[in-house]
DNA sequence: AGACTTAGGAACCAATTGGTCCAATATATT
DNA sequence: AATATATTGGACCAATTGGTTCCTAAGTCT
């Protein structure tokens, strides 16, 4: 009953998600929110009380598609070696930024930044970040060269697979030279060997 | 002639340093860094031009201290095997955050966030970041694991852990687990076993 | 000592920040 | 058709942003 919403809520969080996936959170303005989301002031005040929360949504938003589409990608069977899964996530990385794609990673940025002060938000990045890890891992008890390894040893080598990973899309952000990016990940390759 | 300056430039610089190192380049705002470095509005503008330049200037002098460091770490021969070189510079990642040392690093902070949009610090940031990266290629080449190692396999090695130094010192400034900064580091050091 | 030059500091400024409020409007229900 | 309810869009707001101006005080040099 009332008058219904002339916007999708969904649609919405996903605009905003590409606005804050740009400017990071603090460098999104309220009006680069309205005009990249469609809305004027009090809709988007009525509907996600403040840009805080927004934030919020947008990274919940961001976790259950790009970071989980990661994470399907490092624990699916499309590809059954689990060490090419992880080879191709890296090879997305730089494909990404060939393509002209500089944002990096919503997670990676926000941890450079608003998590320094702000708790909720850093809870909802380490969630991202662990759920990467966790795939790192999977990835690797289903490669045929790390299958026998120690557990231990295992996560270790996923932490520094996501700590390369965070480091790279830092990277895809700045200016840094494309090279450092492909030797990066041929390192990676190498490592996985 | 004329009165001469009450202040010390490179002291004041010194101590805008700290506050950006802790606040960021967005994240700090005129009070800040006026309350930081001891100086008001006249004083800073008549000396520095603006927030900007100022800032040049302090990526300046980060890198000809704290990255200057790191660099000789790397290459000097106090340590004389290169592999311990770098495993220490990784402990001291590790052990700043233990401290307490949440900043993490100037340049790898810049380079997820003003580096996007400002080509004069972009410049600076890559700058800094090549340091890093020849000092990691130097260490490695007195190492005694990898000096037979093909120039250009060292090269990308180097790289790798240049990515790995980036997202060591963002995670050191999120509060993603500190399990996470050592097991990376142990990462790392199999890895250069 | 006096002229000259510069720093210091506070008042001031326009623009932008995130956020609130309310009248007009549009729909669903009765 | 009338009513209740909720959205919309824009006017409005206080606080803060980075930056400027200008007058006074404090030095240096001759």
């Amino acid at each position: 009953m009332g008058r219904p919403r002339e916007f999708d809520i969904e649609d919405a969080i996903d605009r905003a998600t590409q606005v804050f996936w740009v400017h990071g959170y603090e460098g999104a303005s309220l009006p680069d929110l309205l005009s990249g989301m469609g809305l004027t002031r009090g809709s988007l005040y009525k509907a996600f009380t403040d840009k805080h929360s927004l934030f919020l949504r947008v990274l919940e938003h961001y976790e259950h598609h790009d970071v989980r589409s990661g994470y399907d990608l490092l624990t699916g069977s499309t590809i059954p070696d689990g060490r090419k899964r992880i080879l191709t996530m890296f090879g997305n990385i730089t494909d990404a930024v060939k393509n002209g794609d500089h944002r990096g990673c919503l997670l990676c940025s926000a941890a450079a930044g608003p998590c320094a002060y702000d708790p909720e938000i850093a809870k909802h990045v380490t969630k991202g970040l662990n759920l990467l890890q966790t795939g790192f891992a999977r990835a690797l008890e289903e490669s045929p060269k790390h299958v026998d390894w120690d557990k231990e040893k295992r996560l270790r080598l996923a932490d520094h697979l996501l700590t390369q990973y965070i480091g790279l899309r830092i990277i895809a952000r700045s200016q840094v030279s494309m090279g450092i990016l492909e030797h990066a990940v041929e390192g990676v390759a190498e490592l996985l060997d």
